[in-house]
DNA sequence: GCGATCAAAATTATCTATAATTTTGATCTT
DNA sequence: AAGATCAAAATTATAGATAATTTTGATCGC
């Protein structure tokens, strides 16, 4: 190992999978084979096997036993589960939070806002989006809750990714200026109203498969 | 090997785990030390090791790296954060569920609402609540959703049976009545409301410590 | 030529062995 | 006796080897 090692190895790897299965790199479907990803990472399977473990978790990677573990597929109706699941929690989230927003934490959030509205390609869109989302989520405190939030948004993110590879336009997010006037404002329905609305915001976008079709791909965009 | 493995040895050594911490067989912040683990199951700690990623996953344990994992412990404010996950959450599952809902399962629904009201200990009732529950929001058909509700429920679960490890008194649950009322007549909003309410109700309960002090202890009681 | 069948190859799951780290406990100092 | 120090023991993390299962691909029959 090269590196100073600070987690463990079956942490790095299950990171470097994650982030490629994130960004599409590995195909949904495609096998994951343990001695494969080993080379790669010079080291045995074991760690391997767990990292293996931790996506299957995170809804990354599917696991059936003596056959193998490969990457997740989903379809239109995950990625409506992923949204509605993301609006019921972030909405909870944002409820406990409130509490304990300052201006600073608000300043932290605009600045995300703006970066949002400024991104000229999907995967600096998508950090900008989440950041503002954690931003405004985390003083809640409450561990599970924002780690099973971070599980969907990374989920959010392959759907993107999927669909949008990697033409991007810029444009001003509305929902985001409205939720943050609107904690401003002290007015926390208001801003939990849009947020719920503005999470499960799914657009489509035309694709063309690898037949040469053209289909629909669909990605939350909130 | 002498059981006919349907499943990976990782996986059974994870529910019996499971099972066991759920329990309170073993005590929040006890080692669990992966070579006296695969000694107890015969095998070696590999499966073992895995075995604990699963539990990481679903919070029941802690591992910190190089110093091995421990059974998470719990305080009030977790048990107060499961309680607003599981109504969030079994209120978005219970919203798409509803149209798929037929009169024979609210039949079943029924039925583990009177062994509910009927149990005379701990374990039984809540295996009929947890049944009651997971009756209704099955039918909606998001297997993502209902896997969180799944791991919110095991902890609920070890929150319950931290309190009142044995005893318990037969008791009419209203909510559970008015939930099925509400669905029979087509009352959607009623019924989610109730729910809402219900799947965080906090008991508390006064238990007797290690030290021979009292204190009181709290658990998801609906 | 197309599908079924069976053997070889690849792959998974597990075990045993080893290196590295942490915990334990006994000794020494004050 | 209390605390610090260091070595031994226990434990974790990883590597290498083996058994069992699945997949692949070539052969045979129709």
């Amino acid at each position: 190992m090269t590196k100073p090692a600070e987690d463990t190895i079956a942490v790095r790897i299950a990171r470097a999978l994650a982030e490629r299965i994130i960004a599409g790199t590995i195909e949904p479907g495609t096998r994951l084979r343990q001695d494969h990803i080993a080379e790669e990472f010079e080291t045995s399977h074991v760690p391997v096997r767990e990292a293996f473990r931790r996506l299957e978790a995170q809804g990354l990677a599917i696991s059936e036993p003596r056959r193998g573990v490969r990457v997740a597929s989903f379809d239109l109706s995950e990625v409506k589960e992923v949204a509605a699941m993301r609006a019921a929690l972030e909405v909870l989230a944002l409820r406990h939070a409130a509490p304990h927003l300052t201006a600073a934490i608000l300043d932290k959030a605009e600045q995300a806002r703006r970066d949002c509205d400024a991104a000229t390609d999907v995967r600096a869109w998508e950090e900008a989006n989440r950041r503002f989302h954690r931003t405004l989520v985390a003083p809640c405190g409450m561990k599970r809750l924002l780690a099973t939030i971070d599980d969907l948004h990374a989920a959010s993110a392959r759907f993107l990714f999927s669909a949008w590879r990697s033409e991007w336009e810029a444009r001003t997010d509305h929902d985001h200026r409205s939720i943050l006037n609107a904690l401003r404002n002290g007015d926390l329905e208001t801003a939990v109203a849009t947020l719920a609305r503005h999470a499960q915001w799914i657009g489509e976008r035309p694709v063309r498969t690898a037949s040469g079709a053209t289909r629909g791909a669909f990605a939350i965009v909130g």
